[in-house]
DNA sequence: TAATTTGGTTTATATTATAAACTTGTTTAC
DNA sequence: GTAAACAAGTTTATAATATAAACCAAATTA
């Protein structure tokens, strides 16, 4: 009745950033992080967890002399993130 | 853009019991457990947050004569609950 | 009446999210 | 030219959370 739900994607600020790279073919660290408003600290944190997972990948280059870190979502993230919001829709609708 | 998760729905067990009272009048903890999959522990202690919260009530009688503990979702509970969904889809939505 | 089951609660553990502190390098102001 | 402030992150510590394991009391069954 209730699917187990991804707990790599049941997280705010992860969910979040997968949101984000949904809709976007790619997107820097400073954009996520202004567009979620999270701090940089938990916002590495939960960049590794995606990445460890194989949602996303990351490619740290430069954006002139600045360090620029690039995340981009994978086929496999992209399934995983469509599963997830198939499941939580279990979850939303009351069974009235 | 998004907006903050209410912590005590975003939880699966908490969110799949506010789920099932959402559709129901009242359900009693072995049917919650039943429906939920949840060990009692786990289940016995995700319904006291929801009641501290003021989500549900709790009503401890007797089925015959074994306890049973019947839960039912309050109007704060269903705002709450109607909200969450609300702001979920924010990030559900790819920004695409 | 001894063992098992029902219906839970309490307590302990392991995970998780989050923030605080730190690092490296770059601009900007003096 | 150098000191101060800022950018872009990472690492580490802490606090909160979810979950399961252990426990308890009463009822039922063997």
């Amino acid at each position: 009745m209730f699917p187990k739900l991804d707990p790599l994607l049941h997280s705010e600020l992860r969910l979040a950033v997968m949101s984000i790279l949904a809709g976007v073919d790619e997107a820097d660290f400073s954009y996520l992080k202004k567009q979620t408003g999270a701090t940089s600290g938990n916002l590495s944190v939960q960049i590794d967890k995606l990445t460890s997972a194989g949602y996303i990948t990351v490619e740290k280059g430069f954006k002139g002399k600045m360090p620029c870190t690039t995340c981009k979502m994978t086929a496999a993230g992209r399934e995983a993130f469509d599963a997830y919001v198939t499941a939580l829709k279990e979850y939303l609708t009351t069974g009235a």
